[in-house]
DNA sequence: TTTCTATATTAATAAATTGTAAACTAAGCA
DNA sequence: TGCTTAGTTTACAATTTATTAATATAGAAA
């Protein structure tokens, strides 16, 4: 099978399982990395940022539902899919892993087949909305794939929150977003930074563009036009 | 709990079952409807339209999977969440119903927490907010997403207070709103202010639209009309 | 007509929000 | 270590919006 362009982290302490399962995804065409503990599956997800990521409950250093906490907390991570792999069966910790923010929860012992599925199940409901699409308004084109916003042709050079805010903006041209909102999809619901951020931010934005595309609603919030 | 606003549908033969499901659903806020086989279920999916739906794969007419097939072949129900349900828990089946486009798939024994949890995350992912609702009479429109008012397509700046009074008479044209029902619903129950407050906000309003849209009703309140 | 009452209008004031510059902090890197 | 850059915070100015108060006006009733 030809390859899918989607990143899994598997985390496992059991060599054996880790090895059936990256057998099967990458059969499947996915792109699989490993990890045998909950360090270690998060230094690697911070540094491949993976599409799905699969985590054993038990495993050694931080457990499952911990590590899916520690990543959910951080906005790099928020969208990315979870599933919990466990040999408990029992309603609670089902129910717990859910709550934390999981998207499935597959109960071992693992069938690589309904595994698969339940891979391809989730891409297959996600991917309804390609996120990375390059947004292009008249003289503005905004590539989130290369992190490039141009001018004209010119390229404007955006820090990572300028870039995000801008996207988050552009990607609903004429919307209003919030303060709050913006903060939620930019900044992530844990993070507590002050409004005038966001203020600054916009402002940076405006500066290095040169253009007028970012229009304030006193008030609620700010809003993209061109 | 209060509503949240999405329909299940849920069908099963076993009344128990259904009773349960629906017991626990409606508990949890989501309005539920039920049907005891396949052909009611198609029949109530196309009247109702769910935003998802919990097929049994045991049914009398037709069985969860085939009920599952023809909704999916239909527009309507491509974007539809579906839970396969069933005592089967062989592979096979689970694998088959994963991919005639399901999005989770439940075994029985049923526990309510699990399956509600399942139904939860399904929403968290899928969830995209329903639009604020576009107003538009005659020449005036109202579009409390983009935070934006137009008069002949000529867009006309309002404040935030402004927006949500017009907003508020514009919703119920005709209907009249008593001086306390606007304070309650734009400035809210804590919040006093004076009775002359929304006279000069309800003159800011007529004078930036430059129609004659709002009618007072002495002694009682202020109605929309065009 | 006069009087009364509720609303309209206007101007003045208070409150809230945003823009901006500059200082500060944290993280990455030579 | 010190340099560099991104990101955040602070403090204040500028602006907009909300509210009040004072006065005018219109319409209904006496």
């Amino acid at each position: 099978m030809e390859s899918k362009g989607k990143k899994i982290l598997i985390a496992d302490d059991e060599p054996d399982i880790l090895e059936i399962i990256q057998y099967n995804l990458t059969k499947e065409g996915y792109e699989v990395i490993t990890a045998k503990d909950g360090d270690e599956a998060i230094g690697k997800a911070k540094i491949v940022r993976p599409d799905l990521i699969i985590l054993d409950i038990m495993m050694p250093k931080k457990n499952g539902v911990e590590v899916c906490e520690i990543l959910r907390s951080q906005p790099t991570f928020k969208e990315t899919l979870i599933i919990f792999l466990t040999a408990l069966s029992d309603e609670g910790s089902h129910v717990r892993g859910l709550e934390t923010g999981a998207d499935d929860y597959v109960t071992k012992p693992i069938s690589p087949k309904v595994l698969i599925s339940r891979v391809n199940a989730l891409f297959r409901r996600v991917n309804k909305e390609p996120e990375d699409k390059v947004l292009k308004v008249e003289n503005l084109t905004i590539d989130p794939s290369k992190f490039e916003v141009t001018v004209d042709g010119k390229d404007v050079t955006l820090a990572k929150k300028e870039f995000e805010l801008l996207y988050l903006l552009a990607s609903r041209p004429g919307r209003v977003f919030l303060r709050n909102e913006i903060l939620n999809q930019v900044w992530g619901n844990e993070v507590i930074v002050g409004d005038r951020t966001i203020d600054v931010h916009i402002r940076k934005i405006r500066q290095k563009l040169g253009l007028d595309c970012i229009t304030t609603v006193k008030g609620v919030g700010y809003k993209f036009n061109l």
